[in-house]
DNA sequence: CAGATGTCAGTAATACTGAAATTG
DNA sequence: CCAATTTCAGTACTACTGACATCT
């Protein structure tokens, strides 16, 4: 097969893989980072605008903070304005294991890109980009 | 997130949704769709050799065989020469199938590179095929 | 006896669905 | 009463693992 969806399903699968890779010495998996990155850059938000923002569901974003939370790494506290909501933010410890991850996940990037020069890789990510529209 | 690793994710994501909503029409999913195709690009073969070839695990090649043998596309048929293999072969409605999701596959293609002009499609593709190597 | 093959059962990770309880 | 939120339980799909019987 050499079919462009399975092109694009080879790459992405051996992007997943690495990324997965690189995150594991730190025992967590892409979707903890995806959280705590959206904590750090855009600030503490209940648990449904997460599930929006980062389209994921909201049962499985309950299960990603709850593991987070668990390894203190984020804190969940009753809305005062709204008793229905939790709101989460990201905590010292989080931002510091943020800190670690984002250092694996950026040299992850370099070996997916690894085979393109600079300039090529420019080029792909546009690309990509105007696929998703 | 705009990573390199998750635009990958993002475009695969959505191809992989295209050619499956293409398929679904057929009442077959990509898993059949690559088997027939490699049946009839290569001729029979025994389900070990399919699977290596196509980078299928036993177990899940059993599966797809069985439900392309229970609608008439494909047949088993033990192999004469060595007892503990069976030949897959492609049958003439396999084939007329085959046709049937050819059409529907290209067309998905299509939509997949849509939002790309013809140079580009090349160049995306020339990259993506740098990228698993 | 070692190795290959086909077959079956079971597991892990991810995405999704449905429903109950609480609150606005 | 209706809607939103959190939470839990369960399902579907894919990929993978382990075991077993048969045959070379």
């Amino acid at each position: 097969r050499g079919l462009p969806s399975w092109l694009l399903g080879q790459a992405a699968r051996r992007a997943h893989d690495l990324v997965s890779a690189a995150l594991a010495p730190e025992g967590l998996r892409r979707q903890h980072f995806t959280l705590l990155a959206a904590l750090a850059e855009r600030g503490p938000a209940s648990q449904a605008d997460l599930g929006r923002q980062l389209w994921v569901d909201r049962s499985d974003l309950h299960a990603i903070v709850s593991t987070l939370e668990d390894q203190g790494l984020v804190v969940r506290r009753a809305d005062p304005n709204d008793q229905r909501r939790k709101v989460v933010a990201i905590t010292g410890a989080g931002t510091r294991k943020l800190k670690r991850l984002e250092t694996r996940i950026v040299s992850a990037q370099e070996e997916v890109l690894a085979p393109l020069e600079a300039a090529e890789r420019g080029q792909l990510l546009a690309l990509l980009r105007r696929l998703s529209t």
